[in-house]
Formats: C-alpha cells, structure tokens, sequence
DNA sequence: TTTTTAATGCGACATTGTTGCAATAATATA
DNA sequence: TATATTATTGCAACAATGTCGCATTAAAAA
C-alpha cells in the first residue's frame, strides 16, 4: 500500500515542520489554509506516525499532540524526551535532553510518553 | 466547606489503598462493591486528589490514572516518578526513583506527568 | 431531634478520537 | 493522453471519557 501525495498530507506536513512545536488537531485545523474534515486529519497524522516522520504524545490534557521527527532516522526513532507544555500560552515542545530510564527486571519499554507542564519562558 | 464520610469515599479510598497499583474510572467502578455514580467516583477522585492524598495521572491512553499517595506528606508532595502502564494486562504502576528533570531557564514546573507503556514482568 | 449543607444520582452535555461507506482524486497502466 | 486502480477524503454516526446543573439525600452540627 503506496502513500499517495494530497493537498492535506502535503499541508499537515508543511505545517508541522514550520511551526517548531508539537500539536493538536484544534491547533493544526485552525492553522490550515484549506478545509480539511477533521477525521482526515487525524488518519493524515496517523499515518505519518506510522510512517516515522511524526510522533505522537498524549498530553496531562488528555489531547494527542503530533511533532515532527528531527532526530530520527528511518530506523532508529529515540523519543525518549520529554515534553513541555504550557498551561499559559498552550505551547508543547519538545525537550531537548534525551531521558535515561532503568525500568525493573523484565519489563520492557514500548512508548515514553513525558510530560511536564508549567509556565513557558514567555509567559513567566 | 468540611469534607464529610460517606460509604463512597470510604470505599474508593479503600480500594485505592488495597491494590497497590493506579486505576482508572472503569477499573474503580467494576470493584466496587455497591453501584457508585460514575460523575460520583470521578468528584470523589477530584476531591482526594485537592486533599492531597491521591495523585493523578493520564496516561499515553488518553484516561485519567489515580494513585493513593505513599511518600507524601501532608505539606510535601513528590510526584516526580514515572508511571509503567502494562498493555497486556492494564496494571499501572507507580515506579519507584525520583526522576530528575531540568528545565530550560524560565520555564516552572506545575505537573510531572511520566509514563511508560509496554509489557510488564508478569507479562513476559 | 432538627437544621444545615456537602455529597449524591441522574441526565444532559462537551470534547476527543475512531470507523463505515460512498465519492473523489492521485498514481499506475495502457 | 486516456483509462483503470485504489488510496484518500468527506460525511455522518458512533464510542468513550469526563464535566456540570439541579433536585434529592444523608452526614455532621446544633
Ligand atoms: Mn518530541
Ligand atoms: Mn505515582
Ligand atoms: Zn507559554
Ligand atoms: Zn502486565
């Protein structure tokens, strides 16, 4: 199953790597020039996560947030950072510090998902 | 306002203490052992959790996680762990080590919300 | 016991995200 | 270029999670 180039896979894309943040469907449908249905967007952003170009991280909000990869190569994803989310301005960027976690004896890790949330450089 | 006693406090409270392990609404509800609201068990949880003596978490599953607090004081409250969700079996467990974070300059801490999904040692 | 009011149950609601299905359009093929 | 194939889209419906208003109940105080 070949990916096929759209005006919303091409816009969502764009978008993500612009702005330097991780988002939400409210924040990317608000910023797209064109219409896109909302359930596109979410298999759009899917997609790209399966793809490896995007990672997905579930906020303290309860929303999913989407940022685009820079670290990752095709192969190797490392998301084990954390991200920042500002209960101020609404902004969530990516850590740059990767996290180190030991889990317990025979547990293994599938997905890091951390978050802090607090008051942004901009908004203290 | 004074909290008052009532079998639902007294039994979400309980159970929390029982199984030594955070649950979600649905978990909560199907051990109880009489009928409780679900907007009751979720304003009780709230409660706890401004009193200080329960702690939450959302998970990369998108639900709200509820612990009883172990290592808090009634002043100090350290919640800087990371939480291990199971995917086989659903158990979220509270991991024991501090994690240290440092945050760029001018950014405050309000929540640490850490959590790590994948297959715990019973799972294996 | 009576009074006060915190807590509950119920229903309605908002929000977030997913899915089925017919229509559309991107790509491959002729 | 014209046609065929099928990935993607839009729409509606749906499920799940969590919150809130309001009348009723019951815990604690008087
Ligand atoms: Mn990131
Ligand atoms: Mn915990
Ligand atoms: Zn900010
Ligand atoms: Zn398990």
């Amino acid at each position: 199953m070949k990916r096929r180039q759209t005006h919303s896979t091409q816009e969502i894309l764009e978008l993500l790597k612009a702005e330097n943040q991780a988002m939400n469907h409210e924040m990317i449908q608000s910023k797209l020039d064109s219409q896109v249905n909302r359930a596109t967007i979410y298999r759009v952003l899917n997609r790209f996560c399966e793809d490896g170009i995007v990672h997905k991280i579930v906020g303290d909000d309860g929303k999913q947030y989407f940022a685009f990869c820079l670290n990752c190569t095709q192969k190797t994803h490392n998301h084990n950072h954390f991200h920042f989310r500002c209960t101020q301005c609404g902004k969530v960027e990516c850590l740059e510090k990767e996290a180190s976690i030991s889990l317990p004896e025979g547990y293994v890790l599938e997905n890091f998902n951390g978050l802090i949330s607090g008051t942004c450089n901009d908004c203290t």
